[in-house]
DNA sequence: TTGTATGCGTTATCAG
DNA sequence: CTGATAACGCATACAA
């Protein structure tokens, strides 16, 4: 019954075991060599070495080390949207790039997983991927039962800037204040007559002016939390809300506030830098100049793409620390140590394209917040 | 010695076994309600499942499955750049878009990796993460070494613009007579004097005016080819290079070559849609009309957000395609069937942005290459 | 339809 | 510094 192990070698692929035999050590002897978990005489070291070349050994499987280990060094990263789109935001490729940066220095890769209930039967999911923990990322809604299938298995859980209840921790801005702060910058300026273009109020994605009710039932709550911080200094902005973070949806938000010349805002105050720059072309558009005849203020602090010599005034948000965060907090997580949630600060930058509101005397130096 | 099974339940997490004694089935038995193999007597299964959520069993430890397997169903993906770069690259997203679909569809996820020679010890590298196949993309010089370490782990390798040489599959597009093709129409338009804005050379990123003998040495395979079917038809174009993919590099080249008046081209032929956007701009700025007074050509055939109202002359790619097909590879390779290079076709798609070129009384009908 | 018996390839533990 | 041993948790071939 049991096979000539010199002949096995022959077929299967070498495992570490034959190498082990054909060293003439034990398999932890080469177990050791190839870990480096403990000292190995230097000659022996070799010959294993050699052993392994010889055989075509190319080191322990992974799969097997994971299941001795209980560990993959697996993380998955959950998005709610399609890669193409998730991926479309400059912010969330900056958090992502933070996020595998944290993870790598964790000995971690990051398995990207989209949340999608009509995914193939057998597509990996949250509750079958061979991973460590997970990170949420803009975590919200469907989300939610997806959470607790990881929950149920045990895994750490991150989520970032989304809500995912009581004790997930998780990483995310002082939008509110951030967005106040642009605001009485921008009320510093003299402007008095301001629009507020928004991110996205939910799932629907449904653009145009937003009426108190609908703003009632935001529920997105990046969204949310901005525009409170904004609407706390003018109560009485127009709010006209986009399809998403998009230079080109920002062009189509501006284009309503700036079609009818007699109603125009001095000031237009986006919650993106995507959009502000939209904003702006559509100003161009309508030949009006920035920061002249209208400021335009951002969020996030990005490059963006194609804004040419102007500077956005906006709000900097440290996208790729947040990542690295969320990372570090997996590494706690995994080692048994709670993880705190963190909350993370905007720094305010005035850049060109905010100025003194048309026929205002008022300078430009009362820009910041109270207690700034 | 052997401990108590039942009070071991308690202190362990649940295994199938568990479940399964306590069920009163055996451990295949139990395994199959799972995995759905094979049919199970419907009491049956409703007990084991009752008790497995009695004991919190959440399924098969994906670990222990994939080593039984010999398969966890994860394809790692290789990106060359930081992801913040990558990620910048619509196409590049697009790619990587069909990619997971097709991952899925074969119920495999994706694990992001990136080549870095100076990662932490312990990152997970294609050497050491337990994946069954790799996709490399925009693989060229440095990634080669880990390229002959997948393949010594006998796993499945697929190349998406990249050469990885001889035996490997390949997914890449007609670059050469795309180009020659957005070439042809350009002339038909009557244009003679023209400019080419290019990708990268190679890593170095370098700008400006390219000499024959900087051309020569262009490592880029994408950049090289498109060149070639451009020079083809106009074999003394001024070549600018860029220094990447993005709207703000192609603004650069088009300043340079709208700034001396009495040198202007008539056309400009960009290799990518992001730089004809920049060039577009450039152009704007200069106070020349596209296309009355300079025709601007792309490629690529992404959306570029905050083009306005322009449609882009230029060679749509099928990018979603290109990944997806790469995916389907891997599924033969997994399969154990070989897999063949694919070469894609890009559609020409005339746009708004292409005219006769001044002067010219050439009508805009000889727009397609020969054969075509 | 269900149960039995093996082994997937490692690595941690502990004794030498 | 090295070796023996015992899991890690599961899925399959095969027998019943």
């Amino acid at each position: 019954m049991s096979p000539d192990p010199e002949a096995a070698t022959v077929r299967r692929r070498a495992t570490i075991a034959d190498v082990a035999r054909v060293a003439g050590v034990s398999p932890s002897t080469a177990s050791v060599v190839f870990s480096g978990k403990a000292p190995v005489a230097e000659a022996t070291r070799k010959r294993v070495l050699a052993v392994a070349a010889e055989l075509g050994y190319t080191g322990p499987d992974p799969r097997a080390a994971s299941l001795r280990r209980g560990r993959s060094g697996i993380v998955a990263v959950a998005l709610e949207e399609h890669l193409r789109t998730a991926f479309l935001d400059p912010i969330k490729t900056a958090t992502m790039d933070g996020l595998t940066d944290g993870l790598a220095a964790l000995g971690a890769g990051v398995l990207l997983l989209r949340d999608d209930p009509d995914a193939g039967a057998d597509a990996p999911t949250l509750a079958t991927a061979p991973i460590d923990a997970a990170v949420l990322i803009g975590c919200s809604g469907r989300m939610r039962e997806t959470l607790t299938a990881v929950r149920a298995r045990g895994l750490p859980v991150v989520v970032i800037e989304g809500d995912a209840g009581d004790d997930v921790p998780r990483m995310e801005l002082d939008n509110g204040e951030a967005a106040t702060q642009i605001a009485h910058h921008v009320r510093g300026l003299g402007h008095r007559d301001v629009a507020v273009v928004t991110l996205p109020f939910d799932s629907d994605h449904v653009r145009g002016d937003a009426s108190p009710e609908r703003i009632a039932t935001i529920s997105t709550p990046v969204t949310a939390a901005r525009l409170k911080g904004t609407l706390t200094v003018f109560p009485d902005a127009r709010v006209v809300s986009a399809g998403g973070s998009l230079i080109d949806e920002g062009l189509l938000a501006g284009r309503l506030l700036f079609a009818d010349p007699g109603e125009r805002p001095t000031a237009v105050i986006a919650q993106s830098d995507l959009l502000a720059a939209g904003v702006i072309r559509a100003a161009e558009e309508a030949g009006l100049r920035v920061p002249q005849d209208v400021s335009v203020a951002g969020f996030d602090g990005i490059a963006v793409d194609g804004l040419g010599a102007h500077v956005l005034t906006t709000a900097v948000q440290p996208a790729v620390e947040k990542g690295r965060a969320a990372g570090d907090a997996i590494a706690r997580l995994l080692a048994g140590d709670p993880a705190a949630s963190i909350r993370f600060t905007c720094t305010f930058r005035e850049g060109t394209t905010t100025g003194p509101a048309p026929g205002s005397a008022t300078s430009a130096s009362e820009n910041a917040a109270p207690g700034t």
